[in-house]
DNA sequence: GAAATCAATGCAAACGTTTGATATTCTATT
DNA sequence: AATAGAATATCAAACGTTTGCATTGATTTC
């Protein structure tokens, strides 16, 4: 039962076990003869490497650790196969981490990682919703290995990070539903404490600004990233004395929520009321929702993260905490009109 | 730079190594001072065990391999969670392995999982769709590890199975559509040679059957698990002389593209025609989507998995290969009536 | 024909733990 | 005061690799 090892080997054709590893490993200064002798017993024998082993002397084990909030929310599939995808094609396995935006959580598995002595850690932090100093990473400063951080947070900068252009999302998204002439346009927002959801909010007030239509605070609110969340605000903003006929949403779910209740109060989308999402996620596009979104390229941002992560691990080459910025895309569907008014008619509609 | 190892900590307290592991392992045979004072230092050190080396003595890693088809697949991260709720509850570790329904990648992992010295595996194979014998599970057979998998198909029986009853999934489906009064049902499948799809297909036959209700074969109709697929065989369905006015779909998916042929037909839900979809994933309980459904119990799945899993790998105890079957359950939700037809009733108006 | 070169191989240490066998120290008993 | 146990600590082997350095022969060079 005792799996096959070097030595076995070693004995069966009468070498020293030095000589099989190097054989096995394609190693120079080994005779082509013997080599192919070694090769053909391991083969025989069924030989396994133990990565253990190896890893216990190499100081590598080809293992990312991934820690992600939660591998149900649909965003983070895609990302996590994006991962997935470059780490097999170069010969590395990850570790998937579901801290469920938990810092305790998320501590156990850094301390596992670390443990088990992964090569390099992705993480989405759950800090950056949960824990006393929302959106504060300094404690993954002291992690001795390559580190990527999904979030565009500020740090000391020890480690990489990697996000989209939340505030460019925010701007395009508003810019549209302005363009498609819509007048009063609602904010509904996530978690307040978060960094991508301000950065968005940013953009839909420097979109306002930009277009001389009027901030009204009443038309600003935020909760949580849940459907029910949008649902309940929507509800609160539709019996305003002057209630929107817009609005954008700090995600795709809080989305959902608000079409749900727009639904049931039998107000028209488009027609009547735009309403644009944030992350296009997959059901977004799902022929019953349809929904006009900001696109995150989720699985493009999982492929860079580990790039950088992997060229962070094996390069002496590009050294150095990078900072990667991805574009947002807007997603035209039906829940915005296509109709599209000139700039200046905008102008003349709102100063009239 | 170099991490602190044990035997740092031994020269500090100055002990023996064998001291500082027992100490810090909680192993008997230690006075309760040295054990006090061995836990200081090393905390003060910052000492992390080297998992890797303790695997290599231990024959144990405290690591578990995932493989499933396709993370992004909406079927399959909840059962993720699940497995990886029991596992991190229980100090290991799992591998996410996307095989994306591709055998060789399938046999890439696999080797990998062995050579990292995994204590087990959960697969979901992607035999069950890709290569030459399809639904052929017999090459998993010399995996010398505990094995769980997804699938109830016929092996050798060294290794333990998980599953829905299928069968009864499919009978209480069109159970459903029967009795609420439709009258011509037909069953839209995945990949015919998929057996949880021919499982599905036999309780609709048998739901059929036993309400003496005639079997049509142009009513059967299978193709691929896709959404485009279902689209496209519910067209079809439709151009025949006499169409079905309910449909039963080998997956939700499946139903998705049904719905939309539909909505495109201006036929409509559930008054003229019904749907029942199957596996229950996320989308199908949205507002905009409310699909009646058979419900894998998806976390489950993935929970009993784990926790079989593990029991094998700790597990003098309960030894041998075990069989779980768990019950689907009907959904109902809009896209089949709510009105039902007493028993009587269907067979008068089936034979009037 | 001795010295130098070179390819092929072997030796043995190292990686950081765990653990059975053994040695040492302490305490209580006679 | 001697001694049997406990209690506590140490020794050293083992886990399965990789790898720098030394060794061996054979071949080339002068």
């Amino acid at each position: 039962m005792m799996a096959v090892t070097i030595k076995d080997i070693a004995r069966r054709v009468d070498c020293s076990y030095a000589t099989v590893s190097r054989a096995l490993n394609n190693k120079p200064g080994i005779n082509q003869q013997t080599r192919e002798r070694i090769m053909a017993v391991a083969q025989e024998m069924g030989y396994q490497p133990n990565a253990i082993a190896r890893g216990l002397v190499t100081q590598r084990t080809h293992t990312i650790g991934l820690v992600i909030p939660d591998i149900v929310n649909p965003f983070f599939p895609e990302i996590a196969r994006g991962v997935e995808d470059v780490a097999s094609e170069h010969g590395y396995t990850v570790f998937l981490c579901n801290t469920n935006w938990n810092m305790e959580k998320e501590t156990v598995y850094l301390k596992a990682l670390q443990e088990k002595r992964v090569d390099g850690i992705i993480i989405k932090p759950a800090s950056d919703f949960d824990g006393p100093t929302t959106g504060d990473h300094s404690y993954l400063e002291d992690i001795q290995l390559p580190v990527v951080i999904f979030s565009g947070q500020s740090s000391t900068g020890r480690h990489s990070y990697i996000e989209i252009d939340n505030l460019r999302g925010g701007f395009i998204a508003t810019k549209h539903l302005i363009e498609a002439g819509y007048r009063r346009i609602a904010f509904i927002g996530g978690r307040k404490s978060s960094h991508s959801n301000s950065e968005r909010l940013k953009g839909y007030q420097m979109a306002l600004e930009s277009y001389d239509m009027p901030l009204t605070d009443e038309l600003i609110v935020n909760h949580d990233f849940y459907s029910e969340s949008g649902f309940a605000l929507m509800e609160e903003l539709l019996k305003l004395p002057n209630p929107p006929d817009a609005v954008f949403t700090g995600n795709d779910i809080i989305a959902l929520g608000v079409l749900e209740c727009l639904q049931l109060h039998r107000i028209r989308v488009p027609e009547d009321f735009g309403v644009v999402g944030f992350d296009n996620i997959i059901f977004s596009g799902y022929p019953q929702i349809q929904l006009t979104t900001i696109a995150q390229p989720k699985y493009l941002m999982g492929k860079y993260a580990a790039e950088v992560l992997l060229n962070e691990i094996n390069g002496s080459a590009t050294r150095g905490v990078r900072k990667t910025i991805l574009e947002p895309e807007l997603v035209i569907r039906k829940t915005t009109r296509k109709l599209k008014f000139p700039f200046n008619a905008v102008k003349v509609v709102n100063h009239s």
